[in-house]
DNA sequence: TGACTTAGATGCATCATGCATTTATCTTCC
DNA sequence: GGAAGATAAATGCATGATGCATCTAAGTCA
């Protein structure tokens, strides 16, 4: 996102109304980020959920989050948010949707200025200590297309976790965002690590859109793209003919 | 968006802590609604611009906008606004982007979560007496496709528009989204009167994209998509082969 | 009445997609 | 060592969408 317009000059004057501004005359709604932290494994969505150890809705799953600060930037609030509760640095983020229902929360009003992040599930496991705490759970969406409406989280002994908040619903916007970028954006390599194959690549289009896809027209749609090069390498370790492996090249402007 | 999940029933302990909670413990940043009000006159984008008569940026030209209310949904707000200083109500509107910069507000952190409302140029002019504090400003687009970076405004004497904060920036985005919505989402006919040509609408869509489309493909995509029945009526006044009415027919689930 | 303009239909070449078929290349089992 | 089983990857073809050219229709205006 582009910001920072150049400051314009300001006059005596208005440097003077700066000066006498009082913030605190009305009423402030508390401000929050909640990043929903994404992968993919074993061909299916997943994200990462924290039990919440405090009132209100105790017990529940929730995603990272926290209240923003006074000279903090929303996407700043959320690398950290994601740093401190998911150890990860460096991942694709990208602001979501905010989230400002008055009812929201029961302790006050809290807007919370929602991301989402994706990352490839081995950085993920590699970074995620085993805490009783913390699950990488498969999100079940109950509907198809666009709808955008709330989904499911269910760990992995088939156990649904409550979610906290209105967290449901923005993992609803969360997939409905995700499935809507999903072709003209180059979500998919975020997913990966560095080196895939065009199979790999298809089964995360599968898991993010909840629908199979057509081998053959995706090959040519991904090969045609230029958004992937071939390394000359193979797959190893598969009972089968090996595919190659490609990689991820940044598209041209 | 999907909001309200059924609360919880709360325990007494839940309770008490929610009783003791004490928002006012940490600093809270400003909350604000910015509306674009976007129409399409003489096939071109248009937006509502006011000038400020206020500091800081006083004598610059801004979105609709205003603070949110503590018990006031984002888009009551946003509709709030645009019924206090566009007088319009009714019109489709959705939530854009929260812009949230710490600097881009001098008075103190000003988060604004950013709207565009697309309403039909006949309503607004109906709704705008002449004011000369208000512009129906020409948006110009200084890139192609779904960059999202600043833009400009011009008046009716082609003057610029020197624009408020990041509102810039804001309309930026707007375009952006617009064009990105458009293909998949009904929006074009949120932009006309209820009985519209093809061609009308085609010159909606070519505003909005900032490039020509073909006109045959045109036709077909959109007859066969069941979004518009002919009403048997033509136009009238036109100095040539008048062509067929059109209107909108809400797509069937 | 004819010039002018745009509407709207038709025909065709091109390209993307879905599907079936064939061959290639790996592991595992006998 | 060879056959079975799996998936990779290429090829061919039918179908449908798109871009483009052409032709006719239906208005206004001089």
């Amino acid at each position: 996102m582009s910001h920072g317009d150049k400051q314009p000059k300001r006059s005596r004057e208005e440097r003077d109304f700066l000066a006498a501004y009082d913030a605190s005359a009305f009423p402030h709604p508390s401000v929050a980020v909640d990043v929903a932290l994404i992968t993919v494994e074993d061909a299916e969505l997943r994200v990462l959920l924290i039990q919440r150890d405090e009132h209100p809705d105790l017990g529940r799953w929730s995603l990272p989050g926290g209240f923003i600060q006074l000279d903090e930037a929303l996407d700043a609030a959320a690398a950290r948010v994601l740093a401190r509760d998911a150890g990860v640095t460096d991942v694709w983020l990208e602001q979501l949707y905010t989230f400002g229902e008055p009812d929201r929360d029961p302790r006050t009003r809290v807007i919370t200025v929602a991301h989402h992040a994706l990352v490839p599930a081995a950085t993920l496991r590699r970074g995620t200590e085993e805490r009783s705490d913390r699950r990488l759970a498969r999100i079940v969406v109950p509907w198809k297309g666009d709808r955008g409406e709330p989904v499911r989280a269910i760990d992995e002994d088939d156990v649904e976790l409550p979610l906290a908040f209105d967290h449901a619903a923005i993992l609803g916007t969360v997939v409905q965002r995700l499935r809507g970028k999903l072709d003209y954006a180059a979500l998919g390599f975020e997913l990966l690590p560095k080196r895939f194959t065009l199979r790999e690549l298809q089964e995360v289009h599968e898991a993010v859109l909840g629908r199979r896809l057509n081998k053959d027209s995706f090959r040519r749609r991904i090969l045609a793209s230029g958004l992937v090069t071939a390394t000359g390498q193979k797959e190893a370790d598969v009972v089968h003919r090996p595919a190659e492996l490609f990689r991820f090249v940044r598209r041209r402007r």
